[in-house]
DNA sequence: GGCGATCCTGCTCATATGAGCAGGCCGAGT
DNA sequence: ACTCGGCCTGCTCATATGAGCAGGATCGCC
């Protein structure tokens, strides 16, 4: 295509797509046959000197999904569109809002549902209506009783998904990390808590975060880690976390010790379960969504377009 | 529309827009008729959630063009894009360049063109093509014999515009301001000056920019104006010049002692001339180009888009 | 609870658009 | 200069889309 086609491209783009003229009304505007102006704009587009783009805090980026379904191997891929976010916050609010739709829309809907907890999974318990399963039993996956002040982590999430969608939740009535590994054995072979474990390993389906490597980590919040444990975590080669578990870039036990102290589901568990939901969002966690992605963690991911065209190109 | 409608549009939105289904397609996915699909999608544009925008430093916003002429009065408005912009300077050049696109797409070609000087105006020459117009005789409207070291300004401008329209320069062969009326006058009088305003003033077209009143004024740059001889219009109200006559936001002269000194087409001149060219862009001169479209000092405007909102709307 | 007004739905029909094809033009290679 | 191949043009035809309309649901009002 020689300037001038080019030129001519972008006249009949203006008079189509900004003043809505037919193909025919720009043809005789500019001189030229309909095809011609039919074939500029079909060129305009393909060159990509046309953006279209669908400005709404719902809207998805389905290209983006079947690229992500395809190309990395996932089941299902929900990708909110960024366009407009001014916010971090609102990217997250977007990504929760998408992962409760997925959920409401889940066929058959699941009849246990294991779930973490964190910032994430509690906007996502908010967003859900009420009533959008009918008898939906909650379990949660991983400990966490909360140490922190702060309303929302841990309980209110696995309860506040379990009464919208009608049914009841199972708490894992333990500290996400202990102190001692004799502790968290004990705790373990304790029968409420094993049967809950149990329960976890049996449901049908997972929603999990994922938590950046950083000091703003929900562990250091309540108090399961230090900033200095944070610190050692990364130096080690963490990138983030999965259910309470630190993982390297390629989905790998940084700690093993560590991770021996920390309750409830396994990475291994997790990457057996036929339906297994990861719901990231924001620049934070782009290295951790990739470990999880790239290790198999997740069947769905739902995530957002920054985040995912980094999982594709970056 | 109910939340429910809403949602679907945007379904349907990207379905469509994303997807390239038919809205037939469309309506078999979402259980909907097609009929229904296209009015969701009717409305999704009507309620502003699709954006069509065209990328390209050619491109130019219609729509805006159209409300400058129809609610500022103006014969003829051309407005850049900002589609893409990262600097002010690719937006002058993005402003230069339609306006040298305008001109040389002016029909009658004018014989006499009265041309002003600036870095503006410099661009705009460079941006024209070798033989845009055959014979078109240039001549300066404004003084300003270049006191400073940087090449293009004021006769290189003018020399430019002719050679490449294929005809030849008239010079205006006096500085921009001069310090005393007497002087000022006194170069009036001299026949070669005089011939060359005479010839001005006969022109079919002009060609103009505005400059913001500011330390970086082509005035202070070139030696006539002091940085305090701009604070001192500032605090008159002066919001830019014209062809070397600072007005304030009505168009009126600020200083009449000043402007007696000034070498020139007066401005009332400009406003009665069939064809005034006003060529301005960038948020510095927002101001200015308000005051010359509301005073009426050009009849035709090439600017940028967000230049053109603010005029509209700001 | 009955009634009318309003909005919405699904249709018919006209129009706009895209796919595909035949002919002609232009440039490259002999 | 001639021929061949590829590209571009302008067409026909099938399809997708939008306008306009009649019937029916829904809502408010009495």
């Amino acid at each position: 295509m020689d300037e001038i086609d080019e030129l001519l491209s972008i006249r009949a783009a203006e008079l189509y797509y900004e003043e809505n003229k037919t193909q025919d009304e720009i043809g005789q505007a500019l001189r030229l046959t309909r095809w011609k102006v039919g074939r500029l704009l079909a060129q305009a587009k393909q060159r990509g000197f046309i953006r279209i783009e669908i400005l709404h805090p719902r809207a998805r980026r389905l290209p983006i999904e079947r690229r992500l379904r395809d190309e990395r191997g996932l089941t299902d891929a929900i990708v909110v569109s960024t366009a407009g976010v001014q916010t971090p916050e609102e990217l997250q609010e977007r990504t929760a809002q998408a992962a409760a739709d997925y959920l409401t829309a889940l066929r058959p809907v699941p009849r246990t549902l294991g779930v973490s907890w964190g910032r994430t999974l509690f906007e996502l318990s908010q967003h859900l209506r009420n009533g959008w399963a009918t008898g939906v039993n909650v379990v949660q996956i991983n400990g966490g009783v909360s140490l922190n002040r702060r309303p929302g982590t841990a309980a209110a999430t696995a309860v506040g998904i379990a009464q919208k969608g009608g049914g009841s939740a199972t708490l894992l009535p333990s500290p996400a990390i202990l102190e001692r590994l004799a502790t968290k054995e004990a705790i373990e072979s304790d029968r409420v808590v094993a049967g809950v474990i149990e329960l976890a390993r049996s449901a049908d389906a997972y929603v999990f975060s994922a938590g950046a490597a950083d000091h703003n980590s929900v562990h250091v919040e309540s108090g399961y880690l230090s900033v200095a444990d944070v610190d050692v975590l990364v130096q080690k080669g963490a990138v983030g976390d999965v259910v309470g578990r630190y993982i390297d870039s390629d989905g790998n036990i940084v700690d093993p010790a560590l991770d021996a102290r920390t309750v409830g589901l396994t990475l291994d568990e997790l990457r057996a379960a036929p339906l297994a939901i990861a719901v990231i969002a924001g620049s934070a966690k782009h290295p951790v969504a990739d470990a999880v992605v790239r290790s198999g963690l997740c069947s769905v991911l739902v995530t957002d377009e920054a985040t995912a065209l980094h999982l594709l190109d970056g």
